[in-house]
DNA sequence: CGAAATTAATCAAACGTTTGCGTTGTTTTT
DNA sequence: AAAAACAACGCAAACGTTTGATTAATTTCG
């Protein structure tokens, strides 16, 4: 009833030779002549031998295992990425293992010490929102651990990374509104700790500039990504001396907050909303954005894993180059609403 | 540069005592002397010990992981209940991988396997759409792999589970339907194969029949849940003899379709709408459901993964009985559409 | 005071696999 | 025909930890 699972050294047995010869067997080491090898290739899959990983994983040292901290993975776009991650690395036969962040610095310190004890061989991480020091990853740096940021990066020079060029993309908005005859084009933009502010003003700077218009920075204003802020924002748009007729959310949430609270009060169709995607039923929703900003969830899941593969089995030698991916995100202008 | 772990040897070595003594005292083994106990734990602090996890695992011949199988991980109903195992699994120190079916039963085959042959310790899984054949399951028995099943379980007596009741909560959510005036009402259900179209079924015969209203078996229609086969059902509504008033949609994807549908050819206000929870945002779209049965995945998850660790940590004799967790779904009544 | 019980520690095996090195025979080279 | 090369396999150690059995030293008790 009991069933043990094969073993190398059954195989050795039942054949009347050396376990490590059913080893190299197996591996097809040129020492095991042909006719040993398929003796042993066959009795190990009629008793559906399957290796013991963890007396593999023991012997070699390694874990075979990526690690991965995200912020929120109910959030779509990062069950996405993980998707993608998980898709990779099962390619390669590495596992995932993954531990949310919430969000919280402390939480993401004793994560990065536990995916460490865990013996992971890398670690894909998009940092929480209120991180803004880097010393748990760098511990890493000496236990060989490689580190690929994706999407949420942190803001150093010497580290492997993978995220979406958002000023670009930015840049493609407000290109987009200017040509739809927009002329005052509001900004809800988030917190200023946060790089992604930065990369959404420095986009609508440089769009505007470029296009030789003169900027206004009291159409950039900041908001703590909640309803009420968003709301509070929305109301500064409104009692603008030039108010906007097109609106760049930061997100699809705040596109949310701010689509329900204008069809409250009735002003929804003087303008039009530009967000950056996040939630993939946005556009079933009544007076939807007319174009959002795809960041390719899993297109960066899939280029921060493979990085991390190459990294993973390449010599530490080469240290010094660093990937720095850039996904280009694209524009997408919602169909029907042009 | 190149830290080395800190391993029990080195531990022992430093303190010329052996390596199993310092296993026992670092787990408060009574054999060692406190003395010992609190020289070996505070060298073992100061040198950073971190046990050696792969070697634990295999020299306990355990791996501490448990395996989730779930569909779709990016659907917000999985996200969550995910979300939840991994906090419970951390509690308890176990480590959590997962892998998608896609809904694919070929697919579902094979990552059953695949975990098996990863030896997870029990195995958490929400079958897939087209999962009608379960031996992939049994064979785990042999093995003793625990295997709990959630929200979308298999109709087997003898197995553990985790599900929601839909039959009561379509229960309440006809009744509710019947409170506001609503004399016929539609049903779009999914395919027959699946075990929560009975349910659905079920809950709604019961709800008509305990009104003592005559039930009408053509107001239940059956949809393969695309946008297509949704559109066609409604069809079959409006064309009705008995015309509904009012609808109750397999899941939010559908009553998405739903309305998208009403409103294109203006008859959306004809219609109350009832949906199954999965999408967070849809009370956010205009014409909204009326109300919701709400399905609580991070209960789910929780009370599932919280049998499988008894499950994974109590002898096997106690194979007869199986538990079998019903958790309530509730009716969410969409406030300011009431 | 001697036997038994208790305390505190050690020894050695085990888990399954891999791998460097050694040992056979057999074949090829000069 | 002796030396060198090669083919095919076995031996044994190693990875880090746990644990049953054992030993040695000390204490307790009748």
């Amino acid at each position: 009833m009991q069933s043990k699972p094969t073993t190398i050294k059954e195989i050795a047995r039942l054949l009347n030779i050396s376990p490590s010869s059913v080893s190299r067997g197996l591996h097809d080491h040129p020492s095991i002549g042909a006719v040993t090898r398929e003796k042993i290739k066959q009795l190990a899959k009629s008793l559906n031998y399957e290796p013991n990983n963890a007396a593999i994983l023991f012997q070699k040292g390694k874990t075979y295992t990526i690690g991965v901290i995200l912020p929120e993975l109910s959030e779509h776009f990062f069950s996405t990425a993980i998707s993608a991650i998980e898709d990779e690395a099962l390619k390669k036969n590495y596992t995932v293992i993954f531990a949310q962040s919430h969000d919280d610095y402390d939480q993401e310190v004793k994560l990065v010490e536990k995916m460490k004890n865990q013996r992971v061989d890398g670690l894909l991480v998009s940092i929480s929102k209120d991180t803004s020091k880097f010393d748990h990853f760098e511990k890493l740096n000496s236990f060989n651990i490689p580190v690929v940021f994706f999407d949420r990066i942190p803001p150093l020079k010497n580290v492997h990374y993978v995220a979406c060029s958002l000023e670009s993309a930015t840049v493609k908005a407000i290109n987009y509104l200017l040509k739809k005859g927009h002329r005052s084009i509001g900004m809800i933009n988030g917190p200023t700790t946060l790089f992604a502010s930065d990369e959404r003003k420095d986009g609508y700077m440089q769009a505007i500039t470029f296009n030789r218009l003169k900027f206004d920075p009291s159409l950039i204003v900041n908001c703590d990504l909640t309803e009420k802020g968003t709301i509070e924002a929305a109301n500064q748009f409104l009692n603008h001396k030039r108010k906007p007729t097109a609106i760049v959310a930061f997100n699809d949430y705040v596109a949310l907050f701010l689509i329900k609270y204008f069809k409250k009060i009735n002003v929804v169709n003087d303008f039009d909303i530009v967000s950056y995607a996040n939630l993939p039923i946005i556009s079933y929703i009544d007076h939807s954005p007319v174009a959002s900003v795809e960041q390719y969830p899993y297109l960066q899941g899939q280029k921060a894993a493979n990085i991390l593969l190459d990294l993973m089995n390449s010599p530490n030698s080469e240290n010094q180059a660093f990937y720095n991916t850039i996904v280009e995100s694209d524009l997408i202008v919602n169909e029907g609403k042009d």
